[in-house]
DNA sequence: CTGAAAGCGCTAACAA
DNA sequence: TTGTTAGCGCTTTCAG
């Protein structure tokens, strides 16, 4: 491998001169595009590869208009949830040229209105982004832009262009009811308190609104704020175990602190699920080991991330309607009483 | 905000003809470069909002050749200490216009090579990568590539530009000596099976080392191929017992799967850490709460980040020789003896 | 199958 | 303080 120390990056005029083949016939050969001859071929591809030419991406993509990112935004990675979805994401692009830039909010509107910007100013083949709920600037940039625009994780709300995701409310409608139909009449909540948490917030609704129409109200409830830990879970289930001791079901906004509280539970020797049962919301394998399977539901996260990127990359049609549910399921786990 | 409906994307000539200034101040405007009076500051910005212009960094990057984006190269985002390393070089990068954009190679070399090739051909300001294992294109594209190359995680070795990082032959060998001291002595591992994981290779190649030196052997090892999680350490942990149930120690090549280990022993009803002492490698706090914190060496994640960021970023100096030693630090949890 | 010319949208460098 | 000119490195288009 020549390894020629230049301190100006190599040009496909570098290649074309060292093979002696005209500009664009190097460039036809490096994109595979026309027909070239296989001897030119070779002379062109071995000038690029002696030279170690990296093509420029920035002065192809101006000249073609044409850019293979693919922007997603994100509120966090530092949760199982959307590595996972990433995940998906990455594996469905993987084949079609396109490659996801990741961009992350944390939680924050304004940051995702910066990092739209900013993504949006290198001219993507499409935009994943996560969430219904966006700024009216966001909405905006998104209104107009011409491209493949995917709201992931939530369906219940207005699409921008494209939704894909499991309903929240669903989901939280349908744990009320396995709850329901186990026996459990006393229950509590525990989530986390951020304004921005639309997903948890629809799930709690959903799950309230089921109660309801069984006559039952939330017996307590409990919020925090920041990360989901073991520990929060913990210190979160003993506090309200201590305000409401007659609890006879937990409900936790996600796996991480329902895991806390499990672990506690099991500690302080709670007949789990007989007199106490627990559930969480995701369904992250990555738990799985504990000294019981908590029941949760399962969010759908790599399929998201698949169907979006799908959709983005031209794979699978955008639907009629710009609605692609999937279903949340139902993982009943050890923590509840089995019907 | 007047939204009007083009399939063709805005361009400064829009702005300067809205505006009735020159295409050139109108970027000087956007970019906040050289003096413009406020007038005509106004005048123009006022004019990109209506329209809803959004800069094309494509067209900027090829113009003034520099784009400010970090190529950040990592093996996988579904464990939690990548992610961790993201958030440190994240922050770092914030207030220096950089953008981060993130390359997952699965820890194959030849995607590492692909994703890699990929980023280059951006133009990036600068290349943080894991680990100082690299193929032989690899390294060709980065010994010439003239911008900063900032390698994390792994100082045991040559850097090709700069290393940030850890010893992990010293975790490794930190670890034995702790052991050691706390008086076990009939010590198993438990590890991935992964040939292209030298960081794991490196601690236990230094953890061996260490007990050597006190005339001691590993008394059982025991591989394992695919993802940590809990139950594999469980299950794991259970074979390595069943096959040498002497042993009184055992350490786990990371925390995920050391506290698999931890909650099957204490199942178990082993004596912890009495007759049987656990540790694990990264210290991953999402795994605080459970029933005991177990032993393990803090792998500097976040720090490795910050300070990869900060010299990308030219906030910090290169040092010297190249090496950026962070100090692993022992967490003693609960489950070794106490000295 | 190969090449020449024109320009993508912006900014560096200079001029006014 | 503002404007003009000339590219950045590639691909599109059209001609051979």
């Amino acid at each position: 491998m020549t390894t020629k120390r230049t301190s100006r990056p190599l040009t496909l005029r570098d290649v074309s001169e060292a093979s002696g083949v005209s500009e664009m016939t190097v460039s036809r050969v490096l994109r595979n595009r026309g027909d070239v001859s296989a001897a030119t071929r070779e002379k062109v591809l071995t000038a690029a590869r002696t030279l170690g030419y990296v093509p420029n991406k920035i002065a192809g993509g101006l000249a073609s208009q044409r850019v293979n990112l693919v922007a997603v935004i994100i509120p966090s990675l530092s949760n199982m949830v959307f590595p996972e979805v990433l995940g998906g994401i990455s594996a469905e692009l993987d084949d079609t040229g396109l490659q996801p830039v990741v961009g992350v909010t944390n939680y924050s509107p304004s940051r995702e209105d910066a990092v739209l910007y900013d993504m949006l100013s290198w001219r993507p083949s499409g935009v994943i982004l996560a969430g219904l709920e966006h700024s009216l600037p966001a909405r905006a940039m998104l209104d107009n832009v011409g491209l493949p625009v995917v709201e992931i994780m939530d369906i219940d709300g207005d699409a921008i262009d494209t939704a894909v995701g499991i309903s929240h409310r669903r989901a939280g409608a349908e744990m009320a009811a396995e709850i329901l139909a186990a026996g459990y009449r006393r229950i509590g909540f525990i989530g986390t308190h951020m304004p921005e948490d639309h997903r948890a917030r629809k799930r709690l609704a959903g799950f309230e609104e089921h109660l309801a129409q069984a006559g039952i109200t939330l017996a307590a409830r409990e919020y925090y704020q920041g990360g989901s830990s073991l520990q929060k879970g913990r210190e979160l289930t003993e506090r309200i175990l201590a305000r409401e001791p007659e609890l006879d079901f937990l409900y936790f906004s996600n796996d991480m602190i329902g895991a806390g509280g499990l672990l506690w539970c099991l500690e302080k020797g709670y007949d789990i699920p007989g007199k106490l049962g627990l559930a969480g919301f995701n369904g992250v394998d990555l738990l799985d080991g504990l000294p019981m399977r908590l029941t949760t539901t399962d969010a759908r996260r790599v399929d998201i991330g698949r169907r979006a990127a799908r959709i983005v990359a031209g794979k699978e049609p955008r639907p009629e309607n710009g609605i692609v549910a999937l279903s949340p399921t139902f993982l009943p786990g050890d923590t509840i009483r089995k019907g």
